[in-house]
DNA sequence: CGCAATCATCGAACCGGTTCGACACCCAGG
DNA sequence: CCTGGGTGTCGAACCGGTTCGATGATTGCG
C-alpha cells in the first residue's frame, strides 16, 4: 500500500510538499501539483486513516450507540439508522454503530479510545446513565430521544404530546366518544421510555377537555401475547368505536384480530397508529397513522453533530431540545362511529 | 486525556516499559507492573486508537456493508446487523456500519484507508461488482448471501433451495395439490437477487417430482400493490388450496387482504412463509414459516471473518460456502385442503 | 544593481502508541 | 574471582500522516 512518502518520492518532492499539494495549505506551484496529483493516482494512493486521526485528532467517525431490549421492536430502529448513516456519510463521515448492552462502557470505550468525532444517543431513558458520560467526553454528543435533563447535548425527538392529541382530535372530530388507547409495554416505562407516558397523558388531558372516554392500556411487544391483548381490550370496552395504537407490534397483530373477530375497519372500528410512512409501505400496515419520521430525526441529529465537531465556534452555541411535528396520514381506517 | 507517557511518569518508568506493563508481552517485576497499572487506573488511561492502528496495523473494527434499494425491505436488515454487531463485539471488534449507495466506492474507501480489520458485504448480487475489490484487499472478506463466482471469500447463506422445498413437501404431505407461491419483486431478480430464483426453481423442481401443480409469481414490495397482486393471483388459481409466501411485504400484507375476501387460515387456505422466528414474534406475522435465522448468518461470517484476520495460518485456509439448514416453525396456518 | 518581499519547498518535530536491540544487574556455576 | 545466562528496564526507531519554521529562489522596487 502506498504512502505520501511513496507519492513524494515518484513526484520528486518532500513529504511534506506532498501533503501540502494533497491538501491545498499551502500555495504549491502548479507544475508540482500536477506531478503529485499524478504519483497518487497512478499509486492508488489513501491516506492511511488511523495515521490521519493520530496527526489530525479528527477520525471522521460517528458512533451511534443503539440499545435492543428483548421486549422492543427492533427493525423499527433501522430508519433511525439508516437516517443516520447516510446523512453522515453525505458530510464525510462514516458510521460506528455499537449495539452492546452495556451502553456505559461501549461509549466510555468509544469516547475515550478517540474513536469518534461524536456521538448519538439512540434509546434515551429519561434518567440514562450514559448522559453523564457523554456530558463529560471531549466530543460532542446528540441524542434522539427525550431524558429528563437535556443540559449539554442537542436533543432531537418526535413531539408525542402532539401526536396524542392529534390522534385524539382526528377521531372526535369524526364523532367518536369512547377510545382505547394501546400503549408500549410497562416494562417500557419503567425502563424510563418517556415517550410512552407522554403521548398517554397528552391524549388523556386532550379527551378529558372534549369529553371524550380515553381508556388508556399498556400492550405487549411480542406474539401470541399482543393479540390476546387486543381482544381483552375490546372485549373490556365493547363500546368503544376508536382505537389509538402506539405500539408497532400491536398495530402489526391486529389484522388478524380483526379479522378473527368478525370486526371491519373502518365500518365497525376506527384505528390510528402511530409510526413511520416507511414502515406503513414496506410493512403494509394498513392503517391510518401519525407519522414519525425517525429517518428525518437521525438526519438532524447527525448534521448538529457534525457543525460542532467541525467548528469550536459552534461547540460553544447553545444546546437545543428540537421537537418534530407530527403529521397525520390517512389510509382510510377510519371513519364516523357505528356503535359495535 | 492521559497518554501512555503520562501513565509512563506517574509510575516512574520509561514509556516502553509502561507498555509493556499492560500487554504483557514481557517479563516485568511484579513491582512495577503494579505502578502502572495502578497509574494507568487513576489518571483513567485508554489508548488512542488511532495510534494503535498506526503502531500495530490492526484497528478491531469491522467493515459492514449493507446495500438498501428502494424496493426492498429495510427492517428485515436490522436482524442481520444485530448478529454481526453483537458477535463482532463479542470477540472484541466495533463494526462500521456503511449503507452508501455506492458500494463499491465504499468498499475502496474503508479498505484502502486501513480503517478496518475486514469486511462483510450484504445483499449479495450474483455478479456482485463489489467482489473484485474485497478479492483483491489486504483485509479478509465474508459475504453473506451467495453469488455467481465463491472464489477468494468466505460464504454464508441460507439453503434457498432445501427451503423452497421443505415448504413443498409439507403442503404435499397434507394433501394440498395446486399451490401458489409469491416470490420478491421481478426488480430484486433483475438486480442479482440469486435467492428469489433459487428457491423457486427448487420449488418447482420438487412440484413437478410430487406431481403438485406451483404458480410462481413475481411478488410485489409494497403496499398498496402488494395487496393487489395477492388479490390477483387467488384470483387467477382459485383452485389452489396452499400459498408459499417468499417475500416479507406479502406475508404482511396477507391478514388484510385474506380478511377482505372472506377467507380463513387454514380452513380456506394454507400458508407457508419465509422469513425469521425473531420477524414472527416482534412483528406479529401469524404464519408457519420457514425460518431463515439472519442473526446466526452474522454471526457466522464474523466469526470466521475474525478468524482470518487474527492468524496469518487462518488467512491460508482454503475458503468455504456454508449454508444453514432452514426449519419449519408451526404457527398453525397449515391444514389439510379443502377446496376454496 | 542591490535589497526586501514574496513564493515555493524542505526538514524536522509531533501525534501516541508498539517493538527491537542493548544494557545493567543479579545470581549460579566453574 | 570471573564468567555466563536470565531478568527487568530503557532508549530509540517506527508506523504514516500533518504542520511549523526556516531556507532558497524569484521577483519588484528604489
Amino acid at each position: 500500500m502506498a504512502t505520501i512518502g511513496d507519492v513524494a518520492r515518484e513526484a520528486g518532492v518532500s513529504r511534506s510538499t506532498a501533503s501540502y499539494a494533497l491538501s491545498g495549505k499551502r500555495p504549491i506551484s502548479e507544475d508540482v501539483r500536477r506531478r503529485v496529483l499524478a504519483a497518487a493516482e497512478a499509486l492508488a494512493y489513501t491516506p492511511n486513516a488511523g495515521a490521519r486521526a493520530l496527526a489530525t485528532s479528527q477520525t471522521k467517525v460517528l458512533g451511534l450507540l443503539a440499545q435492543f431490549h428483548e421486549d422492543e421492536f427492533a427493525p423499527a430502529m433501522m430508519q433511525y439508522i439508516l437516517g443516520v448513516t447516510n446523512t453522515a456519510r453525505d458530510l464525510g463521515y462514516d458510521t460506528l454503530l455499537v449495539t452492546e448492552a452495556d451502553g456505559v462502557r461501549a461509549l466510555r470505550r468509544i469516547t475515550d479510545s478517540r474513536m469518534v468525532d461524536g456521538v448519538i444517543l439512540m434509546n434515551i431513558a429519561q434518567d440514562d446513565a450514559r448522559l453523564p458520560i457523554l456530558r463529560a467526553a471531549p466530543q460532542p454528543g446528540a441524542l434522539v430521544g427525550l431524558p429528563d435533563d437535556c443540559s449539554g447535548l442537542d436533543v432531537f425527538d418526535l413531539d408525542f404530546e402532539e401526536a396524542g392529541r392529534v390522534m385524539v382530535d382526528h377521531l372526535h372530530r369524526l364523532g367518536h366518544r369512547e377510545l382505547i388507547l394501546i400503549s408500549h409495554p410497562e416494562h417500557v416505562v419503567e425502563r424510563g421510555g418517556a415517550y410512552v407516558w407522554r403521548l398517554r397523558d397528552a391524549a388523556l388531558e386532550r379527551a378529558r377537555q372534549l369529553g371524550v372516554t380515553l381508556h388508556a392500556v399498556y400492550g405487549e411487544s411480542r406474539q401470541p401475547a399482543v393479540g390476546r391483548l387486543l381482544n381483552e381490550s375490546l372485549d373490556a370496552y365493547p363500546a368503544a368505536t376508536g382505537l389509538l395504537i402506539n405500539n408497532e407490534a400491536a398495530v402489526a397483530a391486529l389484522p388478524t384480530v380483526a379479522h378473527a373477530r368478525g370486526l371491519r375497519v373502518p365500518e365497525d372500528l376506527s384505528v390510528v397508529g402511530r409510526y413511520s410512512a416507511d414502515f406503513a409501505a414496506t410493512f403494509s400496515l394498513p392503517y391510518s397513522f401519525v407519522e414519525s419520521a425517525p429517518d428525518r430525526l437521525g438526519s438532524m441529529a447527525v448534521r448538529q453533530l457534525v457543525r460542532r465537531a467541525e467548528s469550536p465556534a459552534a461547540r460553544k452555541e447553545p444546546f437545543v431540545v428540537r421537537f418534530i411535528s407530527p403529521e397525520l396520514v390517512s389510509l382510510g381506517s377510519t371513519a364516523p362511529p357505528r356503535s359495535r
